[in-house]
DNA sequence: CCTCGGGTATGACGCGCGTCATACGAAACG
DNA sequence: CGTTTCGTATGACGCGCGTCATACCCGAGG
């Protein structure tokens, strides 16, 4: 059923495990080798992580790390597979997803800049979750010996790291306390009232959140269920309180989904 | 109403801001000196995250440190506060709590050889949630300065507290995956299955798990109402499920209360 | 052409559980 | 002693939302 069809049309394939393989197929296939150097330099100059690096340091890691291409639905890993690698995103974005008794929950929202995974690589464990990419993605994979070198020698690069992880743990614990009792409305509305600050950018209909989210995602971001997600965000959408666009959601008022987010607040 | 209450008699106040001053003045009062360096030498001594370091280390982290004593029921700190110091519980158990928008939620249980807040003091940021002791307890307080030192200078020392950071992130999406669509009554019992693995023994009559959890602190442990918490373990009393002593749990068949967390993971 | 699968949308049904009310025993306090 | 407070316990009510069923649109593929 054409798992492996090796790419190009808008036929997709889910699967991922061989991502990797074949991405570095269709790179050398390209002939440029040069190609690839010059996306790991950009990278390795854009990307926050490995600023205040050195000249030598970024030299290292570009000899030793490889950029890894995902389509849409792609799994960058599964829950379960070692961690060989921190992954750092170049551009596009990743989902990381538990997978509960009951269905799926998305964890987390990664995009450009962040790294995904690194406390599974750092504690030499299996990861925990599956990470997905959402839109066509670039990764920068660092294998773990070089990023526990790095860690050692700049302090910075650490500091940088677990700033991330702290970052992080709050999220999950601010998500977790705010599951608890809330009304499903409650959550969508919360869910893309930090979507809006943390993505969103203001244009003349509202704020335009560049995401494409299906009701399928919305619903595993905030433990529900697909039915409940399209309700609430088709009477939002009849209300004109959240438009659902191509690839994008506009949120012509924050301040009237913020009231809806407070609604009940007090009644706890 | 009573929160500042100074005293010392069996009328507690649950106030924390002032708990480091009371404490002091309650140890110089005693007299003895000597006794609060006996009791941070021994600290010292059988707490795994300081085994490793060397005599010398020793000294200087216990002459810069404190050891604070709290009731049942007091706050180490409350969530906005300021981290200025690396907690590590010597003897009894703290509750993290975050306060939600419907309730509290208790994020995670402690007890001796953790250390508490360690995110919050690393990133220099507040506490993000309060702690509570919910047993009479004893914490050792080493200020970030000298935390700080021990990491850059031990290596071994900083894999022990990230490694920590690691299972509780772990942990936190677990608990986070697990909220999600499950019954109460599922919750309640996965929760008591990895307090029995975590802090049980067994007896004749049945795993022990010597804890004294109100029923308000079980419903916050798992999101759900005090009143749901109750329906579910006095009818598990009653079924000779799960049974409530004096200050512990008796649970006389692992396997009966697995078979009731199980019971609906096939549906989903 | 028809079929098939995936995303979206809407209605009906029912039950879990949150909410409110009441009650009882024990400890604290005047 | 009475009163208050706290933890525990149990019943009644009702609504949110999970579940199931149906339907529409669209792109893919035979």
């Amino acid at each position: 059923m054409g798992l492996l069809a090796p790419g190009g049309g808008p036929s997709r394939s889910r699967d991922s495990e061989n991502g990797l393989r074949r991405v570095h197929r269709n790179v050398e296939d390209a002939g440029v080798n040069d190609h690839r150097h010059e996306r790991l330099r950009t990278a390795l100059l854009s990307l926050p992580v490995f600023q205040g690096l050195t000249e030598e340091d970024h030299a290292r890691i570009g000899a030793v790390s490889i950029i890894r291409d995902f389509r849409k639905g792609d799994a960058l890993w599964h829950a379960g597979d070692a961690a060989e690698a921190l992954t750092v995103i170049i551009s596009g974005r990743v989902k990381v997803v538990r997978h509960g008794p009951s269905g799926d929950v998305i964890l987390e929202l990664f995009e450009r800049g962040d790294h995904v995974g690194s406390v599974a690589v750092y504690a030499g464990i299996p990861y925990p979750a599956s990470a997905i990419a959402i839109e066509p993605s670039a990764l920068l994979c660092l294998p773990r010996r070089e990023y526990f070198e790095l860690l050692d020698r700049h302090p910075t690069f650490a500091r940088g790291i677990i700033r991330e992880l702290t970052r992080l743990n709050i999220s999950l614990t601010r998500k977790l306390a705010e599951m608890r009792g809330q009304r499903v409305e409650t959550r969508i509305a919360r869910l893309f009232l930090t979507l809006a600050d943390r993505t969103g950018r203001p244009e003349e209909e509202g704020i335009v959140i560049p995401l494409s989210l299906s009701r399928q995602e919305v619903a595993e971001m905030v433990g529900t269920t697909v039915e409940s997600a399209i309700r609430v965000l088709s009477r939002w959408g009849r209300d004109g309180l959240l438009l659902t666009g191509e690839g994008r959601f506009i949120l012509p008022s924050r301040d009237a989904l913020q009231a809806v987010a407070d609604w009940e607040g007090e009644t706890g």
